[in-house]
RNA sequence: GGCCCCUUGGUCAAGCGGUUAAGACAUCGCCCUUUCACGGCGGUUACAUGGGUUCGAAUCCCGUAGGGGUCACCA
């Protein structure tokens, strides 16, 4: 039998990163077993609806290389994948289910339906006679349907495939309402009546539905339909106790992309966040992912989100991106800096591809460029080098005719003219180079050694700040 | 509180009765080196806890503690 895997979105808001890796599981199970990734947009609660939610959906699925079969936008079942649009439907079925006695009209208010003290709903409506409740229905009074779950001692239980078996007593569920008095359904039926509508064969989704699973196949059971498999996962945490929610604002993945992480990892890293390949490799393309995933590797336990983790997994990626790949992923970034659009970014991009991890360092890596006025000379003291100011003004004051008088203007010229200074007045190579380097940037650290620096600034800007630097060493 | 679930280093995570308890990130140290990085090498750090079962338990069972989820006309 093909498999049949969904992703099933409310589009309340922003794509946070536990959504994603659910999506990413649900279409990696489809693949990895060839077959079908489906969409569905749960829009159900029409007070939850946000305007745009839906494209923020598709688009971040899109930039996360998720493709899908069926769904808006290609109705292979000839229906409609938004469940507000299938309104009809779930009528139908709720009065089958109630003919079939695992439903019932309930036309209890709000919270006065309940039983004194206990919580749980007391089926008082189950007991209204066929008459009264055809009475009522005609009158047009408001009314739910509630689940019927069996009063009697029994247990619902299932296998879930990374959880094992779960098993709930009857006594321990409630009869919830499955469609509301807007005629909309809940959740609670609308993913049973879509899931078997759509031929849902895998239901993969976050664990706080683990204890209510239960609940969803006595539908199933009710209607004579096949209950799914089940694929509950662990939530991803913010940390120890608290899950990584859009609440915290800081776990939807346009933000990461904004901050400048590669959607390629950001998609590479919460795969690893809840299952782990069989031979534990850690970088893999979506192809990879598909070739190795399996349910044996998914996680049974919370996992917290390490963004470290995911800096060095978007550091390793932008390593190995050629040069025209990494300029035109961070041409945002070189164009919002200092430098932007006064250098030759395939220029700049070898001495960033090593040193960077997130796009966003960019600028603080090149603006010195761009960038040069007074600044701490302390810098120049530095013990391994042995250099301080004395040595950094000697060095200049040799090195400025050296680099005035030099003919040509790249690293190799610079490099030995630099190092003959050096041993024209007595210094060591090192000591030139260090004081050199922090004459022309400003900067104790910078994206390259002395000379590159150099012939990326351009002889005429070298000797302005050359200048510039020994002012204000005499200062 | 009832019910369901979880618990290996700071983090991710192998392990599924017998291992010196992998690997990765982070961290620390060394090497390389014209800075910072990259890269290379090495170190520190873990089976929540108490009982069983067993010749033998991180692995199986029970309790305890801690944590999460759920108990809506939200999904």
């Amino acid at each position: 039998m093909e498999v049949r895997t969904r992703f099933a979105p409310s589009p309340t808001g922003f794509m946070h990163i536990g959504n994603l890796r659910t999506a990413l599981y649900a279409y990696l199970y489809a693949r990895a077993n060839g077959g079908k990734f489906i969409i569905r947009i749960e829009d159900t609660d029409q007070g939850r609806y946000v305007d745009g939610a839906v494209d923020v959906i598709f688009n971040t699925l899109k930039q996360a290389g998720i493709d899908y079969d069926e769904g808006p936008g290609k109705e292979v079942g000839g229906y409609s994948y938004v469940q507000s649009e299938r309104k009809a439907i779930y009528k139908k079925y709720a009065e089958e289910l109630i003919r079939r006695g695992g439903a019932y009209y309930c036309f209890c208010k709000g919270r006065d339906m309940t039983d004194g003290g206990t919580v749980k709903y007391d089926k008082r409506c189950l007991r209204l006679s066929k008459e009264e409740v055809a009475e009522r229905l005609a009158r047009g009074d408001s009314y739910v349907v509630r689940q019927n779950i069996p009063d009697t001692d029994g247990v619902s239980s299932y296998t879930d495939l990374v959880y094992g078996e779960i098993s709930v007593a009857y006594k321990d569920m409630e009869d919830a309402v499955l469609l509301k008095s807007d005629g909309m359904p809940t959740y609670n039926f609308a993913n049973v009546v879509d899931d078997h509508l759509m031929g849902i064969t895998h239901v993969i989704r976050g664990n706080e539905y683990l204890s209510s699973t239960p609940k969803y196949n006595l539908i199933y059971d009710a209607f004579g339909w096949e209950r799914p498999q089940y694929i509950h996962l662990p939530p991803i945490m913010k940390d120890k106790e608290r899950k990584l929610s859009k609440r915290y604002g800081d776990a939807n993945f346009d933000d990461f992309v904004k901050k400048g992480y590669l959607p390629k990892a950001i998609v590479n890293y919460i795969a690893l966040l809840g299952w782990s390949p069989k031979n534990n490799e850690e970088m893999m393309s979506m192809d990879d992912l598909i070739r190795l995933f399996n349910v044996e590797g998914v996680n049974i336990s919370p996992a917290i989100f390490d963004e470290a983790k995911l800096r060095w997994l978007n550091g390793s990626y932008i390593k190995n991106m050629t040069v025209p790949e990494f300029v035109e992923a961070a041409r945002p970034f070189l164009d919002a800096s200092k430098v932007g659009g006064k250098y030759d970014y395939s220029l700049l991009a070898p001495l960033l591809i090593p040193r960077v991890e997130v796009l966003s360092e960019i600028p603080d890596l090149v603006n010195f460029l761009e960038e040069f006025g007074d600044y701490d000379t302390s810098i120049f003291t530095h013990q391994k080098m042995k250099t301080d100011g004395a040595v950094a003004l000697t060095a200049l004051n040799a090195a400025l005719p050296a680099i005035r008088a030099t003919d040509g203007w790249d690293m190799t010229v610079l490099h030995d003219t630099l190092v003959a200074t050096a041993e024209n007045v007595g210094l060591k190579k090192g000591q030139m180079l260090w004081s050199f380097r922090i004459a022309i940037t400003g900067r104790a650290s910078t994206p390259g050694g002395a000379t590159e620096m150099a012939e990326l600034l351009g002889k005429e800007e070298c000797i302005k700040r050359m200048e510039h630097s020994i002012a204000l060493l005499t200062r």
